[in-house]
DNA sequence: TGGGCTTGCGCC
DNA sequence: AAAGGGCGCAAGCCCA
């Protein structure tokens, strides 16, 4: 069954409409509904599917009323799907205009946007009502449409409710927040920094003091490139950056303080006491995660930076009293991912025992482990020059479709042709190629060939980051299905509940007597989301599993 | 003063 | 060692 919610009005957010479906798609009815939490509540009992424009909107309220769903279809995520997809290119939805179901996140329908701002997102100006309050029951209808005439329902459909499920994940993390001890983190800043002062923290400021005396320039602003290189210069040093990798080159007394100094002021400025202050409170960090913000499907997160947190700070991620951290990551994943994809048996042989660098090495393709890791990763990137180009050549020898799947994927890139995911997410329309012959100058020609290889390189990745997404949501859904059919009963945070999600990792927080219990469901989970890419492939797809006290324990 | 751009670097 | 994919954020810079 499936219930689509919908605001009677847009001054109105109290009350409901709402609207049933059979599995079938058939109309079971209307229900004006005044208290939404009591309502969802009660009907859970049936498992029903819950329809709505957008997780971010509708879940915080229900999670702050203490009311979880098990599953939702949430529209505006899988909007964007379909409308991209190829798998769906022919539907009624995609050949359609865009509409305000195209529109970012926020810019939804019935929220109290002014109508000038609604018609940013729309292209036409004759229909600005129905771009503000778009009807989520014929969205509904239109999706069920374009996922059952689909050539690949299962696989499409697969992908929604896997985007689906992430953003109910999302939400629940984000009201659960990430462990956080402010104290701890204190203690980092200061062991790493020094005292924090009015000016700099004096650890910071002692290393400047070095640089300035042995750069010879008292006045130096270390924040500035500009000033940083003009700098350097008149010490002797020509560099046309001010990059770290680039400095590392470099033979001079001041070079090893500048370098220290860059680290120290990384640190204070992404993760020190402002960013403390500013989001961590309660003894929880909360950030804002962007499900299907990154066109590969990936999420992003705005604010707060919680997919860059640094390895230095984890430490101040520690379990409650009684609690553990459950830390799991999938070893290599984008590289098994790729061999899964193209079906290459070499490939996912080399994986099987474990390390998949070490089986590449085995096979006798390259001679280090080394090799092997950095010809894996441009061959996903599309390294051109450098060990990695060099290496990629041994690698297309040894592991044939594998290599061709991400050539194919760069060469439909340059043509301006899309590409798509293992479960149906294609990429964003190229520029179609055009004839270089008709450019007017060499330097046009040499641009435009340029850009069509990086669009290339951009399709390459896409199909292997944008998969590996896929797999990470399937991963992520049934972790979170196995701990909730084990809670029983208990509300989120009194439970084994998920904290973090890291593209290729997951945190579960938990009570320490059910760590074991969590760790294998996470391992079970993997096999779990292997089988519904892949069917019968006999990819493996190993975890790093840690139960820890704190993150910065865990590898 | 504030918006938009560039630089550099953290994560995968 | 430093070429190749995806991001977000802070600080400096530039200009209105």
């Amino acid at each position: 069954m499936f219930i689509v919610l919908a605001n009677v009005s847009p001054g109105d957010s109290a009350r409901v409409l709402t609207t049933r479906f059979d599995d079938e798609g058939t109309p079971l009815g209307v229900e004006y509904v005044d208290d939404l939490a009591q309502f969802v509540r009660a009907e859970e009992r049936q498992r029903p599917r819950w329809v709505w424009d957008d997780t971010a909107r509708w879940y915080p309220a229900l999670l702050a009323a203490g009311v979880r769903v098990e599953r939702c279809f949430d529209l505006r995520l899988c909007h964007v799907i379909l409308r991209n997809s190829a798998l769906t290119a022919r539907s009624t939805l995609a050949r359609g205009e865009r509409n305000g179901w195209d529109g970012p996140a926020g810019a939804t329908p019935d929220d109290s946007r002014p109508p000038a701002a609604a018609a940013l997102f729309t292209l036409e100006d004759e229909q600005p009502d129905a771009v503000r309050q778009p009807d989520p029951v014929a969205e509904f209808s239109m999706q069920q449409a374009a996922v059952a005439a689909s050539a690949e329902p299962g696989r499409i459909g697969r992908l929604l409710a896997a985007e689906s499920a992430g953003a109910l994940i999302a939400a629940e993390m984000r009201f659960a927040g990430l462990p956080w001890r402010a104290d701890r983190h204190d203690q980092i800043l200061t062991a790493i920094l020094g005292e924090q002062t009015a000016a700099r923290p004096t650890k910071l400021q002692d290393v400047l003091d070095v640089v300035r005396a042995r750069l010879e320039s008292p006045e130096l602003n270390p924040d500035s490139p500009a000033d940083l290189l003009r700098a350097l210069g008149n010490a002797g040093l020509t560099v046309t950056s001010t990059r770290s990798w680039e400095l590392r080159k470099l033979k001079h007394p001041a070079i090893a303080p500048l370098l220290e100094y860059k680290k120290l002021a990384r640190l204070l400025s992404a993760n020190g006491w402002h960013w403390l202050q500013t989001w961590v409170t309660d003894g929880r960090f909360r950030p804002d995660y962007v499900p299907g913000g990154v066109v590969t499907g990936r999420w992003a997160t705005s604010g707060g930076g919680a997919l860059q947190l640094p390895k230095q700070i984890r430490a101040a991620v520690v379990a409650d009293d009684g609690w553990k951290l459950v830390v799991a990551d999938a070893s290599q994943l984008e590289p098994r991912i790729l061999a899964a994809m193209a079906g290459d048996r070499a490939m996912v042989a080399a994986g099987a025992a474990g390390d998949l660098y070490a089986g590449i090495v085995a096979s006798g393709a390259v001679q280090t482990r080394d090799q092997a890791k950095v010809a894996m990763l441009g061959a996903m990137y599309g390294a051109t020059s450098g060990e990695s180009g060099r290496l990629m050549p041994r690698l297309a020898k040894a592991y044939p479709r594998a290599i061709a799947l991400v050539e194919d994927a760069a060469r439909a890139g340059e043509r301006g042709e899309i590409v798509t995911t293992r479960l149906g997410r294609s990429s964003p329309p190229g520029t179609p190629a055009r004839r270089y012959d008709e450019l007017v100058s060499e330097a046009e020609a040499s641009r435009a060939r340029e850009r069509a290889r990086a669009w290339g390189r951009f399709t390459r990745n896409f199909v292997v980051q944008g998969t590996a997404a896929e797999w990470a949501l399937c991963w992520m859904a049934s972790i979170r299905r196995q701990l909730n059919d084990d809670a029983g009963g208990a509300w989120l945070t009194d439970a084994p509940h998920l904290v973090f999600f890291l593209h290729d990792e997951v945190v579960v927080h938990c009570p320490a007597p059910a760590a074991a219990a969590v760790a294998a469901a996470i391992t079970e989970a993997a096999a779990e989301a292997g089988r519904l890419l892949f069917g019968t492939i006999p990819a493996q797809f190993p975890l790093t599993v840690a139960i820890v006290d704190n993150y910065g324990e865990a590898k």
